[in-house]
DNA sequence: TTGAACATACCAACTGGTTGGTATGTTGTC
DNA sequence: GACAACATACCAACCAGTTGGTATGTTCAA
């Protein structure tokens, strides 16, 4: 049976720097702090990364897998109709918006904010892992548009990353008045705004 | 005659503050970087501000008085009707989206999102920032609902505070794609939204 | 009107602690 | 016994913040 082994130095940083970023924001977390987080010594995390920067990007893109992962098994992908599966998403991301803002805030959108000047593995890699989750929903976007015959003066692609933009901004107003309902508001809107290019009734208000 | 005196220290490295703090982020930026930049002695820094901390919550606070002049005195506040205007802000915000995303992006969201736990008076200053802004936008909201004799389930305060969100999540995907074109995107999604909330026509694409 | 008392604005040099990073082990496993 | 995966000990640079000082007002009583 494959017992659980001890997680490797290598992931508990990773998982710890997801945390941290979010907390305090890449250049305040200092490289002791992520040790001292995941349980590790300073020497294995310079065996595993070469520099603090190199651990930022990797830590990018282990929340692309981590956040990949846990999205490709959520239940919106099986509704038949592609627009409910769009509208599904939107509302699993307003289920998400629970407990600290640090929880359920974008490592992603955090990092790039401050480090797009200054690390350009950084800067690609955030901006791969947030085109790249947006890549996922424009096809169900553009199924959408196919099923219900539309062709508009907007793109798929377009309107999957304005979904991003509102997700990204609601957390933005979450952290600064520390209060989520802000953030639940904002898809709120989001999700009028998709049912009224699609010409779909208000329907239920949560 | 006014002579112009030579700007304090104050002002110049609260000026010096608002560009490096959108170029680095807040805990990037030394508090020698800061004096540089204002040509000012670390004397000088810290005869005026207590901490680097009161010097960003400052920052804020006079990001708020120089954003808020210059939208104070945009012309769209002359339409008369209230939908033109609200319409008309968001072309502005259109419009200065130009040049390197340091020159366009927002200090209040830039700070908030790195220091919103680590600093009270920094967290709150930028969210009377961000949020007295949308106030002076809620106004024209409120007016154009009565104009248009409209009661939605939806309010004047959150669909400013949304728009509030569009531009701070373009403003992280220009970052992140190093694309300022993706934030114009971003805008022009959320026009056509307000304008289906008023029932408007699609109107011409920019 | 003057000058002592005080306040403001600023400066150069310094300090103790923290930073990212390195050099040199030790350990367990194939 | 060789190599990856760690640990320990250390360093130079940099950090926010402090020090003791100067130059330039402003106030107000004699």
């Amino acid at each position: 049976m494959p017992s659980t082994r001890p997680a490797p130095a290598r992931t508990k940083l990773l998982d710890a720097a997801l945390n941290l970023i979010r907390e305090k924001g890449f250049s305040a977390t200092s490289v002791d702090e992520l040790c001292q987080a995941a349980g590790v010594t300073k020497g294995a995390f310079f065996h595993h990364f070469e520099s603090k920067e190199a651990l930022g990007a990797a830590a990018a893109n282990h929340w692309s897998e981590v956040t990949g992962a846990m999205f490709a098994a959520a239940d919106y992908h099986h509704e038949a109709d592609p627009l409910a599966r769009v509208l599904g998403y939107i509302e699993l991301r307003k289920s998400l918006l629970e407990g600290e803002p640090a929880e359920f805030t974008c490592v992603a959108g955090t990092m790039v904010q401050e480090q797009f000047g200054a690390s350009e593995d950084i800067r690609t890699a955030c901006r791969d892992s947030i085109f790249g989750h947006a890549a996922t929903l424009e096809a169900d976007i553009s199924a959408a548009l196919a099923a219900y015959g539309l062709s508009p003066d907007w793109t798929a692609k377009s309107l999957a990353l304005h979904s991003q933009a509102v997700l990204q901004g609601a957390f933005i107003l979450a952290k600064a008045s520390s209060d989520r309902e802000v953030a639940r508001d904002m898809v709120d809107h989001l999700s009028r705004y998709v049912r009224s290019l699609f010409h779909r009734p208000p329907a239920q208000e949560a």
